[in-house]
DNA sequence: CGATGTGTTGAGTTCACTCAAACTTAGTGG
DNA sequence: CCACTAAGTTTGAGTGAACTCAACACATCG
């Protein structure tokens, strides 16, 4: 019985992670939709499910896939020639990862798993191939990778111009919206990263992540204990994520 | 007298830009370089040159083609929802733009000249052609957009975990490096920007740009005059550039 | 030669950091 | 099963780097 039940439940997750997959519409462009996607998924290779702490890859292997988050939740961050950290991004279910290494020898960031998380590796060769057959799957991996560029200038503009509270509001935001268009709830949900890292993705100390989230539920904004994330004003949220810091540099633009 | 003189140092600067442009070994991974370089030359355009503050793209303006820096210096921006600007890069000579715009409908930056610049277009759609036609020339679009990639995380590096003076030594590093490679003086440059745009660039004040420019001065590490700047200690300057700004957070790391 | 924009310098303030300690949870072995 | 440990999180106190506001200096230009 046991058994059975959580394979439904497994099913449930990897049907969410395959319809709402970032490379689902790979191909709508192109009138031939059917068939490349049967293309695309006959070079999909589901991997063993990773336990909390292993790597997907490390920084520095040969670059030879993409990857697909199945379920769970993937950490990708980058180290820098005097061992810093800093975490590029949290990856959930139906998003891309190692996408910032196509077209490099090497991968730039490593990917750790921060809960039991299944994924998909997607061979860049086979992919490649693929591309040149199927009009249309060049321009789409362009427009990823451009994404991806676009995400970073959002981190930027967020880490240079905003508060700490502008910061953790908008992250709370980004989270609620990726959860809500996976199919989970927009505004309830687990943080399976540490306060450790969500610093280091914002750019602030781990007592400041700590303080503003605390700050945030005496007000009323959100409910939190922990990992437990229940989000109650997503409107004030918004307002507090918009707030910049740099007032002054502001006003000199106009 | 002066109209020749001009036309000389104009050539040598045009000559400059192509030897060194970011295109430049587009097609080495493949044989046939020759022709594919002369296939190259061919769809590209020259443009009027432009004057300070003429815009060569707006914002949010449809995607047709990309650009290469082949004289002067151009400053590209992002804009947010509510008028924020963010500075995302200067441009110098053999340098591309509107990379980050590849495979998008419409271009997410804008872009401006900060003194008088030539540039060249090159249409995306002829560009796409011949991507097909040239095996090894998609591959290395992708890793211009991976080294797009590359240059934000960087980025998001510097400002999220650098002291203001790390932020401008590391700012400083990078242009005297680029002018080297481009077969200018690496030590002894003019900064076409304001304090302002670097300011914004970096996620400081330009009360701080002016500031920690002032005392690298006093320091000797460099001679600033306004927009003038000679590097006088390179080492020191990265030494400086290296000083992380969360000493507390990085120990935590291990 | 004022005018305007850009850059510099000074004074005071504040937000987020560091250091320090207490507390909570999860995991481990007696 | 519970004490014990280790890791992660929270809270408190004090500090400092970089910000804001304000005034001044310098350059460019009609």
């Amino acid at each position: 019985m046991q058994p059975a039940e959580s394979n439904v439940i497994k099913l449930a997750r990897l049907t969410v992670a395959c319809t709402h997959c970032s490379l689902r519409d790979v191909c709508n462009p192109s009138g031939a939709e059917r068939s490349a996607r049967a293309e695309l998924d006959a070079i999909v290779r589901r991997r063993q499910p990773l336990a909390r702490g292993q790597h997907v890859f490390r920084a520095g292997e040969p670059f030879r896939a993409i990857y697909c988050v199945r379920s769970g939740c993937i950490k990708t961050y980058a180290t820098t020639d005097d061992g810093e950290e800093q975490v590029t991004g949290f990856h959930l279910p139906g998003e891309l990862i190692a996408i910032d290494a196509m077209g490099m020898e090497r991968l730039p960031t490593a990917a750790v798993a921060l809960e039991t998380s299944s994924i998909c590796e997607i061979p860049f060769d086979r992919l490649n191939a693929l591309a040149r057959r199927i009009p249309g799957l060049t321009e789409q991996l362009f427009a990823l990778l451009t994404q991806e560029i676009a995400h970073y200038q959002t981190l930027l503009l967020l880490v240079s111009r905003k508060t700490a509270e502008a910061r953790l509001a908008a992250f709370l935001l980004s989270l609620s919206m990726r959860f809500g268009r996976r199919g989970f709830s927009p505004s309830e949900f687990y943080l399976s990263m540490s306060r450790n890292d969500i610093g280091n993705f914002l750019g602030m100390a781990v007592e400041t992540v700590s303080r503003v989230f605390t700050r945030f539920d005496e007000e009323g904004l959100i409910t939190v204990r922990r990992k437990y994330v229940r989000i109650h004003d997503l409107e004030a949220l918004r307002e507090v994520a918009g707030r910049p810091r740099l007032e002054h540099a502001l006003q000199a633009q106009f």
